[in-house]
DNA sequence: GTGTAATAGTTGATTTTGTAACTAACAAGA
DNA sequence: TCTTGTTAGTTACAAAATCAACTATTACAC
């Protein structure tokens, strides 16, 4: 058997995301935390209603990966802000459809100009090849159906 | 003022970044949850004393970007499942390093053969270009001080 | 020395998340 | 109509993360 060279977890894929995204989050966070009194989950739900209008939690849970409970705990309160207004829908009672109230379509404009520029901020540090190689193969590994591996 | 291009979330890196993060890492999880009951915290922590041998909390800290409270009560629990041992400082009484076990090694052994197969799995979707190329834009985020874009 | 600040690490209280069980509404076949 | 199964969303309880305050030790200026 030959002899394989020592796996590094400096390498190790999972942390590097873990680490980038780490740092990459939480000054982001201090915005919309300081500004508007937010958790994550509650500004991801607030980006996806700003940018799709109307829809339902579970859309957003199957588009966002995240869990349903916290989407749920992140509507009501939202919804209690009155960020958002959630209307039942006629055809299915089960469904609820959430949209952005103008104060919520307001937070969500002003966190999208401060996105952006942290974004501008981020991929400054980087080429654009990379920044484009990066975004793509992010984009692939988010997509992916968990690999069976072992 | 020109027409901007308007801002997609979806382009968000920060967004992109603990999607592809929340993905990978879920998985692995499962793995080293399974085998030896262990959180992602202990489970980093092993990983940093078996890259690194012997080393202190805070320097575990520093280098994982990791809570010194998140890393007590995980060094806490590897210490009371014998995966390391924790020793005093004769120079500075405050500190204290670090070391692995045998346990502890055979543990970091078996699951860093485990993190090599799920790394070449999560690549394998990827171009080897791709690969190189968002390993070191990773590296760059992650190693980045807190950038002031506000 | 003495006082002040800094560092290593821990602990307790509070928040937030995750897991599992739950209600309610619909769907579709016997 | 009466199961049985599925989906949308909530809630209760347990697990974990965060924040602030704490002890113990060292450093350093005076």
């Amino acid at each position: 058997m030959p002899e394989t060279t020592p796996f590094d977890l400096r390498q190790f894929l999972p942390y590097l995301l873990n680490q980038a995204a780490e740092v990459s989050s939480l000054e982001f966070q201090q915005v919309y935390k300081a500004r508007y009194g937010m958790l994550r989950a509650e500004w991801r739900v607030l980006f996806h209603l700003g940018i799709h209008g109307r829809m339902t939690a579970s859309a957003i849970g199957r588009m966002a990966k995240m869990h349903k409970t916290k989407i749920s705990r992140a509507v009501f309160r939202l919804a209690q802000r009155r960020f958002l207004i959630r209307t039942r829908d006629d055809g299915d009672r089960r469904v609820e459809h959430l949209e952005l109230t103008a104060q919520g379509r307001a937070a969500y404009a002003d966190l999208c100009r401060v996105a952006q520029d942290y974004d501008a901020a981020l991929i400054a540090q980087l080429s654009d090849r990379e920044a484009a190689v990066l975004r793509g193969a992010l984009e692939k590994l988010a997509a992916a159906e968990p690999a069976a591996f072992t």
